[in-house]
DNA sequence: GAATAATAGTTGTTTTTGTAACTAACAAGC
DNA sequence: GCTTGTTAGTTACAAAAACAACTATTATTC
């Protein structure tokens, strides 16, 4: 059994990164989930629209990079529970525009609020110039920068 | 519509985290995927019993963070494919200890030369100083350090 | 030392995800 | 303008993850 096994997982970064995203994604989590039934792909809808206002489930994956079968699922379920409307595209009848509804808008700024607040706790944790590289290096590694 | 919605969701870390670590993981998960019908928790299971040698499903589950049935399974689909041997702890007969078999060994040290290519490249976009400090702010929200 | 609780691991059931096949609408080429 | 190819979104089926209930063994408590 040759030895040399000094591989440290804990700093091989797609274990790393999942790691770290597992653990800081919980208390998000645990807010969209209780209080609003979502998922994660839900609230990543919902967050879509309330950003960008009116857009088509084509659109929103590309930005979100989600599949497409995901976001029917999402934008479904969201238009069940009447966070958002959904109607046919006038010029392109195969595409749909979602659209939050005031409830939808309501779920949307209490979780941002909810997101801010995380952020802004991790200026305790971290100094600006920290967050500032850690936010470049994953846009990097994530392939959007 | 009040705006001022000037939310970025890609600075968000829970959203930012996951990005960076689903594309971080795809190319080490083609390898473990297509070359050893390996599943996320298996590879897993697998780097720590090549690392740490001889465990038992508890220990695993508390290093790796993962849920005993998940790594229940893992293990059996390991063993299976003759990854792994178990065997009943002498001391306490609840407990099974797993080991790499040659081909597991075989195998783990073929993913830990691509996970090891993986970080070296990391270099080339990356200073040292600058993935020294994302290491360490990760494992801090990782909540390891 | 019998009764109760706790632990290691497994199995069964339900959700959620992934993948492929599908429908409907539009676009391009001829 | 008809055939062929694309695109937006949905649906159906297979794979995987989450969660709860279970068995077997060890620890605790009285």
């Amino acid at each position: 059994m040759e030895n040399s096994d000094t591989f440290d997982l804990q700093l091989f970064l797609p274990y790393l990164l999942n790691q770290a995203a597992e653990e800081s994604s919980l208390s998000f989590q645990r807010v969209y989930k209780d209080r609003y039934g979502m998922l994660r792909t839900e609230w990543r809808v919902l967050f879509h629209l309330g950003i960008f206002g009116r857009m088509t489930a084509r659109d929103i994956g590309l930005r979100a990079k989600l599949h497409k079968t995901k976001i029917s699922r999402a934008v479904q379920k969201l238009a069940d529970r009447r966070f958002i409307t959904r109607h046919r595209s006038d010029t392109d009848r195969r595409q749909e525009l979602s659209e939050l509804t005031v409830a939808g808008r309501t779920a949307y700024l209490d979780l941002r609020t909810i997101a801010e607040r995380y952020q802004a706790d991790l200026g305790t944790e971290f100094t600006k110039a920290e967050l500032a590289l850690l936010q470049n290096m994953l846009q990097r590694l994530a392939g959007k920068a």
